[in-house]
RNA sequence: GGAGAGGUGUCUGAGUGGACGAAAGAGAUGGUCUUGAAAACCAUUAAGGACGCAAGUUCUUCGUGAGUUCGAAUCUCACCCUCUCCGCCA
């Protein structure tokens, strides 16, 4: 959410990086109704003056006089009671509107209509060329015996995959190997509820331009509860200093959190249907940062770089692609990706994601810190440590072998405990 | 799942219809005293918003929401959360 005061100030700004994104908002609507709702606003608070002088007058009066009180302050009641509902009805208007505003991109995000206008703003390693047709990540898997997904087929339908033998071993190699480059970085480990409440979806801003579609909803009439499968751990650790005040001091404060995350997919039928590449639920490792706005870009390279180490220890070719504004989501501010090299289709994929989504996400979570006598909102940013399907995907393709066996990367060996998966006979 | 208790300011905790934004204590801050410290004493100590150059005036907030009332921390209803005991359970 935007503040109210910057989009009366700077409507135009605001209309233009909508625009920017591909999302179209009607900002004199939403002025119109914020001018109706302050003159109502006004309006109430006089009369709520009023009551309240007429029942202190009340109370102080005796017997006649305080008939004349009471039968003034019934008649302001009867008023205010009209007013106030009139208020309310065009406040949750306003803040209808208010929702659908996107957050503004940063100054130095490229204009552009969608992913083709991204720009490559770096490569590490090139793909090294091989001496035989590389395979694709399922082929492989299948041939080492370590993703399954005809069996998680008949069990949960498509999108869904059993990782076990080394590809189990290599799911909790990269969680150990991540958790300790990170909390030796100072990062909490965490690990968040997986189910969170619908209320708490609306305040991280992802689903207000497409709904929420994308995200599996557990509805329980039992309950009478509301409850989402969260899509990253973001959604559940953001959530957390929800109506918490930060002192400066404690920032930046940075979690390390793993958990699943669930995906409908829906408007994908069709695109990467092959393997595990795009599935219902996979495991992942996520960053969280709470930070002061001044340090808010300085942390977002610090996160992008965090992300560039953990691949170049797995020594993967990989680039660093900066999305223009077109490809931002509602809340992002500015947004990298790194693209690891998949030599079994010939093309970089998305790998991780940092984001900032400055003050936006917390001022609809209602999260600040005191500086000195002020208190601001937190600018919260979120990043990818390691997506673990996709990690995986990038290892067995990068690290194949002509016989169809694996190498395990070196900075992974000491946790599986070998160092080439072989085809199982 | 069954049975009880409770949610008040930074904290403890009083307050059951009207000078209550809220007693008292603790803590914190400033001061007096002291060579210094402690103790003692004195003073200050909620947040957010509106109007105003300012002094200031005013509105809202006692778990949340609705209601009763001229007036609600206090009464009514619903919901949320916490704690204790019993049962069940990885």
């Amino acid at each position: 959410m935007l503040d109210i005061k910057f989009i009366r100030e700077n409507p135009s700004v605001v209309q233009r990086a909508a625009k920017d994104k591909g999302i179209a908002i009607e900002i004199d609507h939403v002025l119109e109704i914020d001018a109706k709702c302050k003159e109502l606003f006004i309006a109430v608070q006089k009369l709520r003056e009023e009551r309240n002088k007429f029942s202190k007058a009340a109370s102080n009066a005796v017997d006649n006089e305080k008939n004349k009180y009471i039968e003034e302050g019934k008649r302001v009641k009867n008023e205010l009671e009209i007013k106030e509902h009139a208020l309310k009805s065009v406040e949750e208007e306003l803040h209808e509107w208010l929702l659908k505003i996107p957050n503004l991109p940063k100054a130095n995000v490229r204009v552009g209509k969608d992913e083709s206008e991204n720009e490559v703003i770096r490569k590490h390693m090139l793909p090294s060329p091989f001496s035989f047709t590389p395979k694709d990540h399922l082929d492989l898997g299948e041939g080492l015996d370590i993703i399954d997904v005809k069996r998680a087929a008949k069990v949960s339908g498509t999108r869904f995959a059993y990782l076990k033998n080394e590809g189990a071993l290599l799911e909790f190699a990269l969680v150990q190997l991540v958790l300790e480059v990170l909390t030796s970085e100072g990062f909490t480990p965490i690990i968040p509820p997986v189910l969170i409440h619908k209320e708490i979806t609306e305040g991280l801003g992802y689903w207000q331009a497409g709904g929420n579609e994308d995200y599996y909803n557990l509805n329980d009439p039992e309950e009478k509860k509301e409850l989402y499968l969260v899509g990253t751990a973001e959604h559940s650790i953001v959530p957390m200093h929800k109506d918490e005040i930060f002192q400066k001091k404690e920032l930046p404060k940075r979690y390390v959190g793993f958990s699943s995350a669930f995906r409908r997919e829906a408007g994908s039928y069709g695109k990467d249907t092959r393997g595990i590449l795009r599935v219902h639920q996979f495991d992942k490792v996520e960053m969280v940062s709470f930070v002061t706005e001044e340090d808010d870009d300085k942390e977002h390279e610090y996160l992008l770089s965090l992300e560039e180490k953990l691949f170049q220890l797995l020594e993967i070719p990989y680039q660093v692609v900066k999305m223009c504004t077109g490809d931002l989501g509602f809340p992002i501010a500015r947004k990298y990706d790194i693209e690891a090299w998949m030599p079994g289709q010939g093309k970089y994929r998305e790998v991780t994601s940092t984001s900032t989504t400055t003050d936006f996400q917390a001022r609809r979570l209602n999260i600040k810190y005191q500086d000195g006598n002020e208190k601001k909102y937190s600018h919260i940013l979120n990043g990818t440590a390691f997506a673990i399907g996709r990690t995986i995907i990038a290892i067995l393709e990068n690290y194949q072998q002509e016989d169809g066996s694996v190498v395990v990367p070196e900075a992974l060996r000491k946790y599986v405990g070998k160092s080439v998966i072989k085809p199982k006979e």
